[in-house]
Parts: structure tokens; sequence; C-alpha cells
DNA sequence: CCCATGCGTTCCTCATTATGGAACGCCATT
DNA sequence: AATGGCGTTCCATAATGAGGAACGCATGGG
């Protein structure tokens, strides 16, 4: 690890989680750097575009390089392109708003979603991060990696009660994910937020691996569990034909 | 500059023209550097995210990183949500597709589109950079900057016959800026891309600055000048209507 | 009105740290 | 089985990034 480089790159982060905007001193204070240490590293980001100053404030900001750097992730990331009509179907048939995730580390991050009421997406979710153990569609992707890994995910989890109904230990998520390998769909029942609750299903890329999931989102009234069995058939149909044009076999 | 920290920032623009992934070795002869250090950069890279293998390649990509980033740039850049309405408005009533692009250098960026044909938006044309003298909204911003400024950035374009009709040269484009002023709307006359015709028109923030610019964009057919009689007061309108949402006094 | 404070910026010296080369191991190709 | 090309690891060296001090500027309080 290269430690300019670190640095610069944690700076990123402190921008991300201060998108209003921070100083020099602030920053070389979060980094535990020199004053002109930190005062270097942003000027190395902003040759490149990935800080910059607004109008005459004196605090930097993310910059525009990643609304360019996105352009360009997002359009080879061909899941997105393949995923799409199928979603849009999904989303059409439910009512309800479609969620397409991605595994990422410890989490899952949300790469594309639908709503069929409005073209507002500005605002949507798309790029958040979200926990594995209380989604609908992580809990999909835990259940069906492969055990070595599924365990290795599961034992870092730092769980957290987001709401009441949320699953808080290890033996509990366990038995559910076997259910969920079981029934090849799972739930979010109000886990991770109150009032809300999911189905997700996963989606196998060519390697056969769990890597994407699919989720159906909406308010406790309208996703009763008659509404659901409705529901579970389209989301496990849809995430069995996405798998397919991504090139899993069976 | 941080020697370091630039050549990390050069692999991320390696990778973003080189989309299909790059190995260790490729990346070194670029940048000129011993395959080690290479090597040692992406490592820094990877941690954060920045970029990844996918799968059992070798090669590296831009990470997925960029869509979280992405995430907290768009949702902090408020002329967004402030545009939305207007250019959706714009977008029915002209029934073509309306461009947000903002100033970023020597260039336009793309940051927002809406099109009222369809909701396929993943491979729009959000987070493309564009040149400033073929563009509709290129000139709009051009034409209303201050003059030093404007100077500073002409002086600087690098003239491409991108089609017949391109503007190629600086005295064509004085010309050309001097009646968007007075007019206070811009053409591209198929300039940039054969059969197609675009009219902008420049958004001035808080400070009076032409920051933003908006375009209305079609097929020739559908952008005669009997209609564009039509479109041109509803796109200066929006404009005029943007510009004052975003605090600019007259 | 002036001084104190806190900020961003610049400069220069020192030793930390990134660098490049060499050597290794792995895989695919012949 | 041998070769070439790749990614990876290690290590000594000196290049380069770090930190401190000093400056200039703006702001606000005495």
């Amino acid at each position: 690890m290269i430690q300019s480089v670190d640095r610069a790159l944690q700076i990123l982060e402190f921008l991300r989680k201060n998108p209003r905007g921070l100083g020099v001193t602030e920053i070389s204070i979060s980094l535990q750097v020199a004053k002109s240490t930190a005062h270097r590293l942003l000027m190395s980001l902003e040759e490149h575009g990935y800080v910059q100053k607004f109008g005459r404030e004196s605090t930097y900001r993310l910059g525009l390089k990643f609304i360019e750097m996105n352009y360009t992730v997002t359009k080879n990331l061909n899941v997105l392109e393949i995923a799409r009509p199928f979603i849009e179907s999904l989303s059409k048939e439910t009512g309800e708003i479609v969620h397409l995730v991605t595994l990422e580390g410890q989490e899952i991050i949300y790469i594309d979603k639908v709503e069929n009421s409005s073209t507002i997406r500005i605002y949507s979710q798309i790029g958040r991060r979200g926990p594995l153990y209380c989604t609908a569609v992580g809990k999909s992707i835990l259940a069906f990696l492969d055990e070595r890994e599924a365990k290795k995910l599961v034992d870092k989890i730092e769980f957290a009660r987001l709401t009441d109904y949320t699953l808080v230990n290890r033996e509990a998520l366990a038995t559910e994910l076997a259910t969920i390998k079981k029934d090849k769909y799972s739930y979010d029942n109000q886990e991770h937020e109150m009032g809300i609750r999911c189905v997700g299903a996963p989606i196998f890329d060519h390697n056969g691996r769990p890597q994407y999931a699919l989720s159906v989102t909406g308010p406790l009234d309208r996703m009763s569990d008659e509404i659901l069995q409705h529901h579970i058939p389209l989301l496990k149909d849809t995430a069995k034909k996405i798998s397919r044009s991504l090139g899993y076999i069976n």
C-alpha cells in the first residue's frame, strides 16, 4: 500500500462523507498529517478533477470527474444492459419498485432501480450500499454463495438492530438462509426499514456465482402474503431469465 | 504534484480508455514505470475499490467504487434537482430530447438528459464530455462567459472538422458567438453530428456565471426552422426560469 | 483601528518511503 | 519438456514526499 496514494483516496472518502466540503486544515486533522501534506494531496487530486473548489469557497468537494468515470463503469457493466428489460417488465407486472444489486465486498451496491410510477431517478438508491443480513437481496446472495465464502461473510457481519424485526444473531440468520436456499427466494419483513417489505431472488453469472440479486419492494399494505403469492413466481422467473441471459446454465 | 498519486490517477485514466481491462505489464508500459511500481499502485487502488479484477481474469478494470462516488456527487449537485422539473416540461412540450450540461475545464459535461419517449437512460450521455465550439450548449456558455475567460477558452480550442458543417476557425466562431449573445440562444446545425440539429441556451448561477446550459436536440426533419420558432421561446423561457431558481437576479 | 487568530499557501531540509531491478513461480503455448 | 510471458515478491538505494516554519490574507473582537 503506497502511503500517499492511500492518503489521497482517504481524502476522497472524507469528502464523500462530508459533501458540503472540507478545508485543508480539517482534512489534515482527519488524516493526521501536516497541513502542507494535505494541501499537496489535494492539489494532485484537483489536477485530475477528483476534487474541486466551488465558486470562491476555499473548501474542497468531490469533483465532476466522478460523473465521467461513472459513465464508463456503468456503460461496461453489461449486467445492467441485459437485466434492464427484465426488471422493467417485473416492475410493470408487480406495480412496485424493483432493485438490482451486486455483491461488493461485505455489502451490496444498488446498481439499478425501476419504478413504473414516475421517471424520477436522480435521487434513487443507485450507488448506495446496503447490508447483507437484513435485505432480501443480501440474504438471497448469502444463501446461494458457496459455503466457504458465505461463512467468511457471515462471520464478518456486525449486526445492528435497524428495526424491531431485524435478525441480529448468526443462528437465526443461518436458519433463514437454509429456508431461502430451499425456496429460492428471500424475504425482508421490515428488517431494514419499518413499513417496508421486500422479496428477493439471486441472479447467477456465467460462473454460477450469485453475484447479483433482484428485489421487489413495497409498503406493507401493498405487500400482503396473498399479493406476494402473485409477485414471487414473477420475481423468481425474472431472476432465472436474467441468469440465463448472463450465460448461466441450468 | 505528488508523483505516486499522479501515477495512480493516470492509471484510472488508462482504464477509463480501456474499459475491457488492462494487465499489470500493459499499465507499467503506458506509465513508463517498473512492473513492480504499477503493481503496487494497482494494489492501492484496488484496496479502495477504484479498480478491480473481474472473475479470475488478471486484468484490472475500473471498480464499482465509482458508482458509489457518483451517487454522492450527483446527489449534492443541486442544479440537477432544481432543473429537473423544468427540463422535463420542456421535453414534454417540444417532444424532443433535452440535455443539461455544465462547463468543466475546456469542455462541457452532460449532467442530465430527459427524453419523453422512453425510460431508458443507462446508455444516455450522462457523464460524457463534449466540445465547446460545435455544440449548442457549448456555444451558449462561451457566448455569455465574461470576455477574459471566454478568450482563454477559445484560444485553447483545437478545432476538429467533425462534420461538413463544423466551424473550424476562430473568426467564424467569434461572429457566431456575437449573434448568440444578441439572440440569447444558440444553434448547432449538424456541426457535431450529421442529421442532428440542436438549439441551446445558457443557465446562469447565483454569481451570474453561465455555468450550465440547456439544449433541445432532434433529427433534421423534426427540427425545421418553423418548428424551431415554436421551440426556441420555450427553451429560452426554461433556461431563464432555471437561472432564477438558482438565485440569478435579472 | 489594530491586533490576534485561523486559514490556505509556499519553501526548504531531512529521512522516510516509493522506486526499479532482479529473481521467482505460474500458466499457456509449442 | 522447454520457452516466453505474465503477475508477484523482495531488497538496497536514492529519489521524493513529509513536516515544520514562515508568510500573506481575511475575519472578528477588543
